[in-house]
DNA sequence: GTGAAAGCGCTAACAG
DNA sequence: CTGTTAGCGCTTTCAC
């Protein structure tokens, strides 16, 4: 419950903008001398401009005495291609684009501190396109490149477009999509194997006794593909235990955040019959539950087990710390980029590929208790 | 503490890579038609290519008449200027880049999320780099344009730089700096009244008859200017109101990161007169104190009230919620971007400016208590 | 208000 | 292995 701050205790600065003109004593017009040019250079070195080019992009064919030259001259101009002559010459930006529905969101930007060093290191540079889910923006994204902006590939999560919406994709884009391919599809696609992760979650429940077990987060929409694999391994879980879905213990939720998490829960703890374990289908819609279990005087998971998925920062320093799946987002994110980087540099003349990357279930103190330390 | 997974529970699938080759069964060969040019509508407009440039452009002086002719010409065509082309001919990328110590740290990520929009609706893109607060990296970002990188300008939050250091840069980089200016310099600074913030939440916890009050995330060193501002308002708070300082209350941490919050308040608690109250430097500082706290089986805010700084969304959805200092993110992110490109339009030439944006002091459970709903 | 033409600085055939 | 040369597709002075 958020206290509004009352006026009494707000403390409000105005807008203010103070322009103190710092009145720069050294204002001696500098002659305003032109970036030396790859010309420059090949003049100063006594080669041609292809030369001086090939010993810039690190070319193997170049004769060591030349190269030294050229060197030398780089050094003596200070000269540094001019990256968007470059870009024309060459038909290629150095860019790639990541498109995620929400930066602030841990796993998406967990993942993205893995991409983009990887990409980084190959020599590509990342534009972060945040969709907040839209369909129609999302659509648009992969339609055509919009305006404005220069990539060579993109690797993108949808969320508001269903598989199939995929297919109406700018063919010539080099695309690696996030997630398990859930039908056919004719890109790449990166992700775990979600069914047998959320299979395993259950199976870590069920392992521990627990008998009526929750699922937070279903979304039986065409556009819920990754939230319906988490169900089925939910069922397959159930099945292979011999125990009875109760399918009013799978909860619906239209996203994956804390507040869906902590208003399923309520709506779980009204009941007569409370489930005794909560398998959340992210590590938010986890902590949200976990919040308004507590907030009801219950304790984790003595009263109520709660398990999540993502594994992210957030659930590893929560009170309890909170049980997950973790998927290896390192691999993720170096699949995704390396095959992007291949797809591109192959003229976008490749098959689709699924790659499935591994992950691991990490039982914590939400599932199992404190553990003391020895 | 983290159980760490054992093989029994431990489901990892191999890195498999199943390559479905998907035998693309129209695999016709596309004639690979070249993308039209602004020339090429030009020609079938029967205008030259400067008026095309000039509707794509939306320039005011054209006739309405050829208008409508060279954007039917760009309908029936397709046409999507080259963005490449165009940057090598103005000059310039239409991007700007942003520089912040981590891309998941709670506070950089929301400042990102309005920072982007704004950009985008200005037309720029916006390029982010992540330095992990590392002097080197940060040094060389401002000191010249890194090679393979095309910005027009650079918004910059510096962690392992002092403001000092800012001068060194490139001084042709339009430059705008978050932080508030606790020195001299040249350029654009954006932030918040550090002093006055630190100062009104320390108000805040004595209003409430706190007496002996930590402070968690002093940096008593050159680059911790930021965290030196806070420390300056929370001793004015104490003089404000006749409280002597106990300058073994105020807790130097290495970061602002939760765990730091959570080892500082392990020694404080560890005291023989622990403090009634905690001001923290970040909200993730107060995550990781509150956390110790309930670990220690006392009570927040009962037993030690703590307030925050940032107002990220974890802690508004913590247990307790946390009481903190909230920035005008969207205030911060629109004023520096807005800077920032009036720098860039103006070839640099700007005198620096101070641009001091809002706060407010926003009291949550983790100071006063939960709040019965009416 | 629109046309003509000269680059922007680099890459990449094509020679040699 | 290196020189020559023609663009990449757009913007932008300069005239008309």
């Amino acid at each position: 419950m958020q206290v509004v701050c009352s006026a009494a205790i707000v403390s409000a600065n105005i807008f203010s903008t103070t322009s103190r003109d710092d009145p720069s004593p050294a204002d001696t017009e500098v002659p305003e001398l032109p970036e030396p040019t790859l010309k420059d250079v090949a003049a100063l070195a006594g080669v041609s401009p292809r030369t001086v080019s090939n010993v810039v992009n690190g070319y193997v064919h170049v004769a060591a005495a030349t190269r030294a030259k050229v060197e030398a001259a780089i050094q003596e101009l200070d000269y540094r291609p001019n990256i968007l002559a470059r870009n024309l010459a060459s038909g290629r930006s150095g860019q790639i684009a990541v498109v995620i529905p929400y930066l602030d969101t841990p796993y998406f930007s967990e993942l993205l501190q893995a991409i983009i060093p990887r990409a980084r290191h190959r020599g590509f540079n990342v534009l972060i396109d945040q969709t907040d889910g839209d369909p129609a923006h999302e659509a648009e994204l992969i339609r055509r490149r919009p305006r404005g902006f220069a990539y060579d590939g993109m690797i993108f999560s949808p969320l508001g477009l269903a598989q199939a919406d995929l297919s109406q994709r700018d063919p010539d884009l080099p695309l690696v999509v996030l997630g398990e391919r859930s039908s056919d599809g004719e890109f790449d696609h990166v992700g775990i194997d979600d069914v047998a992760a959320a299979r395993d979650a259950v199976d870590h429940l069920i392992s521990l006794g627990h008998r009526r077990i929750a699922a937070i987060g279903d979304q039986p929409y065409r556009t819920g593909e990754a939230a319906q694999r988490r169900t089925a391994g939910y069922r397959q879980a159930h099945e292979h235990a011999g125990l009875p879905v109760d399918d009013s213990l799978v909860i619906v939720t239209p996203r994956f955040n804390r507040v869906d998490g902590a208003e399923a829960m309520g709506h779980l703890l009204d009941r007569e019959d409370p489930p005794t374990a909560v398998f959340a289908y992210s590590d938010l819609v986890a902590l949200g539950a976990i919040r308004t279990i507590l907030q009801r005087g219950l304790r984790v998971p003595e009263d109520v087990a709660v398990i999540g998925y993502d594994d992210i920062e957030d659930g590893r320093y929560n009170t309890p710390t909170v049980s997950t799946i973790a998927p290896d987002k390192a691999g993720i994110a170096a699949a995704a980029v390396d095959r992007l980087l291949e797809r591109i540099d192959s003229g976008n003349d490749l098959p689709g590929k699924e790659i499935v990357c591994p992950y691991r279930l990490v039982p914590r103190e939400s599932t199992v208790g404190p553990v003391t330390p020895d």
